[in-house]
RNA sequence: UGGGGUAUCGCCAAGUGGUAAGGCACCGGUUUUUGGUAUCGGCAUUCCCAGGUUCGAAUCCUGGUACCCCAGCCA
């Protein structure tokens, strides 16, 4: 590994490590605690990465625990995806995987004790009388008219609703807090709704289902988890996180520390429209390379390194509001694969070059190295032959002057081979250039043509020899910066047409043997990755990463 | 206009009373058989605004402003 990534502070880095060196803790536990929904996203890498680099470096554990309390939204599919997500970023979650609804027992025997207590109740309010005595931002809320039950009442109605005696809605169990709090988290949160849905873990156990405020904090104690990071949005629900540790038995105190979730420019970061475009069909999956998931990342070629230096790039504040630049993701990839990727030639767009001055069945080989930097990477053989295929980017009949590459009359360095000159276009009928007339400079390989200086290099590949390969060029899935910016479906208009354009493409021979999901740089093109779907040595997809940064487009640009 | 938060370069982000790190992006030089890489240099007299305290303030005080989150039987 040549990408070290340096760990940089952060305020919860600095905050965890002063507790340790005070002695307040000896050893961290944190958690990763996905709900087993939908796919891990980048934002979810930037947890994963807060919470198992944590207990990393400093000694301690982090589980890998599914808040799996909403039967209706997840499936054990999901669950699937998310560990090998997890694991594939490389870390490693202590013990086995844990749900939190192993803890249902538990949690109903704490809804018992907080009854015992009188301080909860069941209410018989429907979902919209709830959401009426619940009052709103700017007033207060009414007391429900079954807030002062008894406590055997209580108990045993709580147990009806175990067994499945009520019709979902019909009933819930809240904690008697504060209907007046300002804090509207407060105003007797619901601690379990009536659900006749079965589990992906427990079955059909259960009718009711605890919510996430009942369960979370209450998961963490059972585990000995010291610090629960989370993001800013449940830092209201963090007096209730408390309210429940104090009022309960629990075994252990952990405490919540919130910080701000990752924004990305031109990129979607909610689970609920990444599923629409899954639904859709808009994407292909879950894992369709252009969708920000881990698993689309990884499709995409994007390395488990450059992921997680990423994730050191961008820190962990709690500003919020902000929009990280998507040049950061791609800096992190691209500075990965300069070092680890081997290189290749492959042309996007062929276009064919006769060289006249070479014959027919001519053919040499040349042994070029695998990485201009690692000896330690195979060198690879490159046959050169009469025919060719070039980028057709790569000529233009009416060349500016700083067009450095092929033109008429114009000479070029072939990479790792001759210099060569354009003599003629020949075109079709439609007017499009068919095929190049070249002669080569036989006395310019591996030295520079005398009396006068060639400045263009292009990559090109014999087509004779060359293997053609389907290359999938993935661009911006959005045309604009914050797709979510407005409200739902509004985003759908902002879908980039051309996120995806198809190539068939011609490579060199040595890309043959692309394994699924090998990194290659198209030397002067980009980053592609073999696909670990698709890629056969019978039929080559690539999946192109990211591409390489192109002052000339720059400059085009400018005009 | 209830409650909880956040404001430092185009973007991310250090900094916690002693005179503005770093990364990305951008601009320019050098090297280069990848217009890539590498390398060198440039890029905040100023920290949301206005007052105040202090020898000294991004850091402390006061008052504003902007933005984010909360009224699911989602997490």
């Amino acid at each position: 590994m040549t990408n070290e990534t340096t760990k940089a502070p952060n305020f919860i880095r600095n905050q965890v490590s002063d507790e340790i060196e005070r002695g307040q803790v000896t050893q961290i536990v944190t958690r990763f605690p996905p709900e087993p929904n939908g796919f891990l996203h980048i934002g979810h890498a930037k947890s994963i990465c807060l919470n198992f680099g944590l207990a990393e470096e400093l000694g301690g554990d982090c589980h890998l625990r599914f808040d799996d309390t909403n039967p209706a939204k997840e499936e054990q599919a999901y669950i699937d995806a998310i560990k090998e997500d997890v694991a594939w970023l490389g870390f490693e979650w202590a013990g086995e995987v844990r749900f939190a609804s192993s803890y249902f027992d538990q949690l109903y025997a704490w809804a018992q004790h907080l009854i015992r207590e009188g301080k909860a109740y069941v209410d018989d309010l429907s979902p919209d009388e709830i959401r009426e005595y619940r009052g709103t931002l700017t007033e207060p809320g009414r007391p429900s008219p079954h807030r002062e039950r008894g406590v055997e009442e209580n108990l045993e109605l709580l147990e009806r609703m175990r067994v499945g005696e009520f019709a979902e809605g019909e009933k819930v169990l809240r904690a008697k807090i504060d209907m007046a709090s300002p804090n509207i988290n407060l105003r007797d949160p619901i601690l379990y709704r009536i659900r006749h849905a079965s589990h992906h873990q427990t079955g059909d156990a259960w009718k009711i289902y605890p919510s996430y405020d009942f369960t979370h904090g209450q998961s963490d104690a059972i585990e000995g988890v010291t610090h629960s990071i989370c993001t800013l949005e449940f830092e209201d629900h963090r007096p209730l996180y408390e309210w429940f540790l104090n009022n309960l038995p629990v075994p252990s105190k952990p405490r919540q520390i919130e910080f701000a979730r990752l924004n990305l420019d031109y990129t979607l970061t909610s689970k609920r429209k990444l599923k629409l475009l899954v639904d859709e069909g808009i994407v292909d999956g879950w894992d369709d390379p252009r969708m920000p998931t881990i698993s689309g990342m990884r499709r995409r070629g994007y390395t488990p390194a450059s992921i997680r230096k990423f994730c050191e790039m961008i820190g962990v504040t709690r500003a919020d509001g902000g929009l990280v630049d998507i040049a950061m993701l791609t800096h992190a990839i691209r500075s990965d694969l300069e070092d680890n990727a081997p290189r290749a030639m492959c042309v996007i767009n062929p276009l064919k070059v006769v060289l006249t001055n070479v014959e027919q069945g001519f053919e040499e080989v040349y042994e070029v190295p695998g990485h201009p930097a690692r000896e330690d990477m195979p060198v690879r053989r490159v046959p050169f032959t009469r025919e060719l295929y070039i980028d057709r980017d790569d000529f233009m009949e009416d060349a500016p002057k700083k067009f450095f590459r092929l033109a008429p009359g114009k000479e070029v360095r072939l990479r790792n081979s001759y210099v060569i000159r354009c003599d003629e276009v020949i075109k079709d009928d439609a007017g499009v250039i068919t095929e190049l007339r070249c002669s080569v400079d036989f006395d310019t390989l591996g030295k520079n043509p005398e009396g006068r200086k060639v400045k263009g290099v292009i990559h090109w590949v014999s087509a004779t020899h060359g293997v053609p390969m389907e290359v999938r060029l993935y661009n911006n899935l959005f045309m604009v910066e914050q797709p979510d910016r407005d409200k739902d479906a509004d985003f759908l208009e902002h879908l980039n047409p051309e996120s995806l354009v198809i190539s068939q493409a011609i490579g060199e021979p040595s890309l043959a043997d692309a394994t699924p999901e090998s990194r290659y740089q198209f030397e002067r093109v980009g980053y592609f990755c073999a696909d670990r779907h698709l890629s056969t040595p019978e039929k080559l997809v690539f999946n192109r990463t990211v591409g390489l940064k192109d002052s000339w487009a720059k400059i085009q640009k400018k005009g």
